[in-house]
DNA sequence: ACTGAAAGCAAGTACCCACTTGCGAGCAAG
DNA sequence: CTTGCTCGCAAGTGGGTACTTGCTTTCAGT
């Protein structure tokens, strides 16, 4: 409690920041959202730049908890599960991350700060991608071009990151409601990638029954 | 070239509005952007806000040019020119749509006059594949969900926005070069609805061999 | 050569912005 | 009770911004 009024400034300039951008984030504005004088901003941070960099910094380290399981037991359902984390986590933050990415060429760090979430994700589901392959869920038939696995994974990034930032804003691109979206993402990218509903039995077996209850910690597969 | 000022002025204010958007376009930057002395502008148009709505009216009358047939002959092919078209188009238009989309809170016009594009694009797609279906492209074998295809549009449009919109800023999310995600996307499309690389003779057959080669002016279908 | 519209130039007004300074109120620890 | 810390309050400074005004220059149409 002892740095009430820093963090009441710290989430009033996050607020204000996301409303009206850098330029419009006024000092005046930042202290009367925080119910705070003007000048108490300037003896906590020194400078407006100061501030909100702090703020930036602070909401970058915001991670999203889902977690994909290394060891898939059911993609479609797993997957949704981890897209409709990653979506509304996203979609909580859009209003930040627009200006972020409107202010990439003005202030290069902020771009990147708003870049860390969705490459992370990226990061993840790729590694998702590596233990279906390894747990024959993809069907060896190659029928599949070699980049498409790789254009798979951003097109569904790129498909969820547009969704949480324009579903507002263009409702006519969104004629479905979030979730029926989600899914028919999901199914897409699977059939994309050529996952069918059960492994191949001539991959490496693993364990199927057996630790299916918690798939959170399974240590038990691969090496 | 009676209205060579305007132009000018108009096209400047494009410019210094992609790169610092609203609050960031002064009438100062605009001036010396266009060549021009600042008391110009407000003798032309008033008040920069009024410039500022002109030039973006000016801005959303840009429409591609590319045009999906209405026959369907090469789904693949088709898509990607199409594809790749608009994702020139947004691309050029990155850092405006940016900025128009990072103010949508504060000017919503701005926010639809962004969205009118993608809109456009979504609804051509869509009728689109309303011909796929009409001419046999997409197999009967429902084992695409209802809304499925539906997503697959979204879908697509959403993962060739986040890639024009966002490719340069987060590189690590776009690891191959843009043709050839642009490529996959469209497979990925496609065996998400069901295509094919050919049609079934089921379907209502119409010309195959015959007005192939202008794919562009096809009235003899449907109907 | 004359006229009128449009452009440039210089100066000024009123406001908003980031930031500073000085002072007094509260409050907790010695 | 005094000391020291933080905050609120009022006022001010310097610079940027939108916009105005008055005057001069340029130049095309008659």
């Amino acid at each position: 409690m002892i740095d009430d009024h820093r963090q009441r400034i710290l989430h009033a300039a996050a607020r204000v920041y996301a409303q009206h951008g850098w330029r419009g984030a006024t000092t005046r504005r930042i202290a009367e959202e925080a119910g705070v004088n003007e000048v108490t901003i300037f003896r906590q941070f020194g400078s407006k730049d100061a501030l909100l960099e702090v703020a930036m910094r602070e909401c970058a380290r915001i991670e999203h908890a889902a977690v994909l399981p290394q060891q898939p037991v059911h993609p479609e359902r797993e997957l949704f599960q981890w897209v409709h984390a990653h979506h509304a986590s996203l979609a909580s933050m859009r209003d930040i991350v627009r200006q972020m990415m409107s202010e990439a060429s003005e202030r290069p760090e902020t771009a990147m700060c708003a870049a860390e979430g969705p490459s992370g994700a990226f990061a993840q589901l790729r590694q998702y991608v590596v233990h279906l392959r390894r747990h024959g869920w993809m069907g060896e038939q190659v029928e599949t071009r070699p980049g498409d696995v790789r254009g798979a994974v951003t097109m569904l990034m790129g498909a969820v990151f547009a969704d949480a930032m324009n579903r507002e804003i263009m409702p006519a691109m969104f004629p479905q409601p979030v979730d029926d979206s989600l899914h028919a993402y999901v199914r897409i990218f699977l059939r994309g990638i050529g996952v069918a509903s059960a492994p191949s039995p001539t991959a490496t077996r693993t364990v199927r029954r057996s630790n299916v209850a918690n798939s959170n910690t399974s240590h038990t597969t691969s090496e």
